[in-house]
Formats: C-alpha cells, structure tokens, sequence
DNA sequence: ATCTATTCATAAAG
DNA sequence: TCTTTATGAATAGAT
C-alpha cells in the first residue's frame, strides 16, 4: 500500500506474515476505535494472530457495559460487575458464559412450565367452568346458576390477568438476561479466553477516554 | 482526516454521525478483512451502527453455516447440532454465536410484543366488553344479553386459547434456539477453527427491521 | 452519490 | 525489532 502497492493475497513468509500483522492490527483497531468515538457505533471484535495470539477489541467498555448488569437480578452478573470495577481484569471464562446458558435454561423452562399451566388453567376453567354453562341454553339459567356464572367468570378474569401479568413479568426479566447475555458475548476483551492453556491470552483494554485507544499499542500481549 | 483534519470526539449531529459511519464502516471492514487475506489472521466482528442495526464480518466463514444463517429457524441450528455432534468440520465462529444472540434478541422482542397485545387484548375483551355485563346486575339481563353474552365468551375463549396456542409455540421454538446456543457454547475450543482458507470473508448486515440475515460481499446492506 | 484536497496508513528500507 | 519515508488509501467537506 505504499512504497509500492501490495496485492491482497497471502504473504508466503512466515516472518513478514507476522510483521504485516503486527502493524496493521493496530490500525485496523484504531479505525474501530473511531468508529465508536466518532459515530457511537458499538464495536466487538476479535482477532487471532497468525502466531495464534488472540487480540480483542471492543467499545464502549466492558466495565459499561457490565453497569447495567448490576440491575439486574442475576447475582452473578452483579458480582462480576463488581470485580471488573475494582480493575481486577476479570475475566468471564467460556466456562460462566455456559454457567448463564444453564441459567438461561433454567428460566426457560420455568417460563415453559408457567406457559403450560397457563394454558391448562385457561381450559380447564373456560371449557370445564364456564364453557358448561354455555352448553346449556343460557336462558334456562336460574338466579342462583347466573350468579355462580358471574363468580366464576370473576375468578376467571382475575385469573387470567394475574397469570399473565406474572408471565409478562417474567418475560420481561428473561428478556433482560438475554440482552445482558448478548452485551457479554458481544463485547470484547474480557469474554472469550480461547487458549485453553491460559497462556496470558493477549488482551488489550480499550480505555473507554477520549480517543479510546492509547493501551496496548505496541501489539504486544500484555 | 482530509480536508480538514478531524477531531476524534462524538459528532454531534446527527445526519454527520451517521454518513460519517456509512463512510468509514465498509473501511474498517476492508481492513479486517486484509488482516484475514494477508496474514491469515482470524476475525470476527460487530459493529452496532448509529440507527440500530448490527454489521458484522467475520473471516472466514464456513460457507455451509452462513447459508443456513439466511433463515432462522429452530431446524437449521439443529441440523448444525447434528453435524456438530457427527464431528464433521464443526466450526462456530464468535460471529456466528453472536448472530445467534441476535437472533435470539429479535425472537425475544417478538415475543415480547406479543405477550404484550395478549395482555392488551385480555384485558380489552375481558373488562371492555365481559365485565361490563358483570358491572350490572347478572338477573337483570335480559335473553338477547345472555345471547350476545354468549357469544362474547365463546371468541373470547377461542382468542384465548389462540393466542396460548401460539405463545406457547413460539416458547418452545425460543427454548429450542436456546438449547442449541448451550450446545455450541459448550463445545470446546470449537470457537475459532477458522481453517478453510478458500472460503472468501463475508459480511453481514442485521436490518433491525428484520429478522433475516442478508448477505452480502461488499459489507454493504444489501 | 461523487469529487478532491488532505491526512492517514504502511511497505520497504535503514 | 524500531524508525524513516515515499507512496497508496481513506476520508471530511463540498457539491
């Protein structure tokens, strides 16, 4: 690209392979550095060096992000929070993302459970309840039949509305997990230790200042 | 940076933001995708763009995964499972596990809605049109009531039941999805086999609107 | 969208 | 490695 022209194919040699990554993973940092900056676009992303070495890069910071997650009921997400403000570098582990699919899991099929008895109730109590009265001719009814119907038809509603504002509820909060899980998948640096040795794994904070990019430039894992 | 050289700092208006992020986001693009083809280095990334939608690259890419991404549904990331399962060539990149989280979050928002207009509709049907025969005095009403009244709690029913029928499938597809995002976490160091050198980078682009995946070459939305 | 004047990035050399 | 520098690439501002 200057001095002369490169083409873009692969560069046979090992060793300038390596320096060519070495300048410009850098850069290519850079301008998603500024892309955030400039235009407050979201940037995650992840690079694996020809040497192996995994390099992320994300903004706004994992400490922001990880803010939110204070809020929400899932006390594990609190504590980690937590231990990324102190600076700690803490790091989620392929490990806690799976331990947040388990729970996840587990909400769902609670939600699946809630749904079900939702749906068994509503029929029990719309066919085996109400649902009777109406077989017959309703104008047969006495007094006594319309206000039994009239309670019945109460506790229905009541019902009806309780469960559903409890699933909505729930909903919501599921809705709240995902949205955290997806923040920790998506944003850098922290999440993804894919070397399974723990070898130091090459991470670069991106400083959440000014032009967010001032740590870690000189490529080397730190 | 031209012109008139730049400062890095949020842009304040909006229209400027925005251009500024359709000009240089195809760039970075560019770039992350010459790190791949020049030094052979692994990328995943995402960029959330000023408006909302969610640009991703990520090289490279398994051809096979990425055709089954243009649709989402339960049934592909189960055949994807299988293959997983099978040993074959199983390879989940950080891009492909985010596309599922947000997958997963445009499921989620859907069923968020529509949990919303059951509880919107419950409660229209239920107190606009049920409980006010139950506000007057139940003896008072007179045959043609009881008629009308009938067939209010028939649809009513038969919405209800709709709308649990269609809750409770879409809870099930959502567990499902879930499942599988479990599963492909959980594979070990599956993450980052980025090895068939042949597949060309590609980039995807997330219209918030939509649920689907459009793909194209040039990064650009297509 | 398209066009340039500039600034930025960087291949090659030192 | 690091620094330098000639040159290609990216892009802010204008249109």
């Amino acid at each position: 690209m200057t001095k002369r022209k490169i083409e873009i194919k692969r560069i046979k040699n090992v060793g300038a392979r390596q320096v060519c990554f070495s300048k410009r993973r850098p850069s290519v940092f850079k301008k998603a550095s500024e892309l955030y900056t400039l235009c407050g676009a979201e940037v995650a992303m992840l690079v694996k060096s020809p040497a192996g070495n995994i390099f992320s890069f994300g903004a706004p910071s994992v400490r922001s992000v990880l803010c939110r997650s204070r809020h929400t009921s899932v006390g594990e997400y609190s504590s980690m929070a937590i231990a990324m403000q102190n600076g700690d570098s803490a790091t989620i582990t392929l490990h806690e993302l799976t331990q947040q699919h388990i729970e996840l899991e587990n909400q769902l099929k609670d939600q699946n459970e809630k749904m079900r008895s939702l749906q068994q109730a509503i029929k029990q109590e719309a066919e085996g309840k109400v649902m009777c009265w109406l077989d017959g001719k309703v104008e047969d009814l006495c007094k006594d039949d319309l206000e039994e119907f009239n309670m019945v038809l109460l506790s229905l509603n009541d019902m009806i509305k309780g469960m559903t504002n409890q699933l909505f509820h729930n909903y919501t909060m599921f809705s709240h997990m995902m949205y955290m899980q997806h923040c920790v998948t998506t944003v850098p640096n922290q999440q993804f230790l894919l070397n399974s040795e723990d070898v130091k794994p090459i991470i670069h904070h991106v400083p959440s200042s000014s032009n967010g990019w001032n740590i870690g430039m000189d490529g080397n894992p730190n």
